[in-house]
DNA sequence: TCGAATTAGTCAGGGCACTGAGTATTTCAG
DNA sequence: CTGAAATACTCAGTGCCCTGACTAATTCGA
């Protein structure tokens, strides 16, 4: 009666979307190393020694999301995990040799099924594609963090 | 040194998304009923009696996931599941009279967090970002099911 | 009609994602 | 220099999401 089309909904689209990306990735990349693990080691291939709570930041991961993954890539040896000298609460990361051994085989085949996800939509589109998410997401993301300066006491 | 940028990979982008909709929806929404359990309500009100894999199929989760959505809902007392007289295999579900008042509810929060979500885009570009979603995501699911007559063995 | 597929749902297991509470370490104000 | 605040991380709890293996019920072909 007086349901609601689901296909006007973002929330829903969103979710459809990744669940679509999660099945090619299986397919095309691996079924070992998730889309998030390899999000992490590309940050630390791209900036080794960093600490857990940066990397979360980067990538978009909270601080508990991102200690499973640390632990997980850990376990599987594909990074190293020290405590830093210099400040006792920090945990400094750095991506194993193994660890970027995977990154760069993982990097192609990640090209490629980006490729295939994308093929339905033409060059412009998927600029236009990229864009839009991206403007929806910092907005949102934007609603999180009130403005630096102060909540402004109204 | 050979890190990649994510900000041109879908499914990174489709995660952030995702992310962003959550913490919309948790402020403005509901913190108990989550986006997915609002999705299989509103299939049930849309037609009640429906079996659990129908139901499943219609929002877009699998068998797994819809028995735990559908164990929490009915915790909640927002859906009744009776085995089918018909057919000793199904469950038949259909929203609870609480079920319908909170789907009520919940359908006006709904739209309300949708325009403030969409409110970065101009009314053109959210038909866009449906389509260009949409086209994607059902690509990708095509690719699931190699088209049904067969395989074509090439 | 009876046994082999098919179909609906359950269960165990792994991974992502968030919140709230708790611990250890560092920083900073008085 | 010391106690309060801030910071980095951990842990417990909840929920979504998938796969593969299993059970129960139905259907269908020989």
């Amino acid at each position: 009666m007086a349901a609601v089309d689901l296909t006007t909904h973002p929330g829903h689209l969103a979710r459809r979307l990744q669940q679509a990306h999660y099945l090619l990735w299986n397919a095309m990349v691996s079924e070992e190393i998730t889309s998030p693990q390899f999000a992490v080691l590309n940050a630390l291939v791209d900036q080794p020694g960093l600490d857990q709570r940066t990397v979360g930041e980067r990538v978009g991961l909270d601080r508990s999301t991102i200690a499973e993954v640390i632990t997980r890539l850990s376990r599987r040896g594909l990074l190293d995990k020290v405590r830093d000298p210099q400040d006792g609460r920090r945990a400094l990361l750095r991506p194993t040799d193994e660890g970027l051994r995977t990154h760069r085989k993982l990097a192609v085949r990640t090209a490629r099924m980006n490729q295939v996800f994308l093929a339905p939509l033409s060059a412009e589109e998927q600029s236009l594609f990229f864009a839009l998410i991206q403007r929806v997401s910092d907005a949102a993301e934007g609603l999180r963090h009130p403005a630096e300066p102060v909540p402004a006491p109204r």
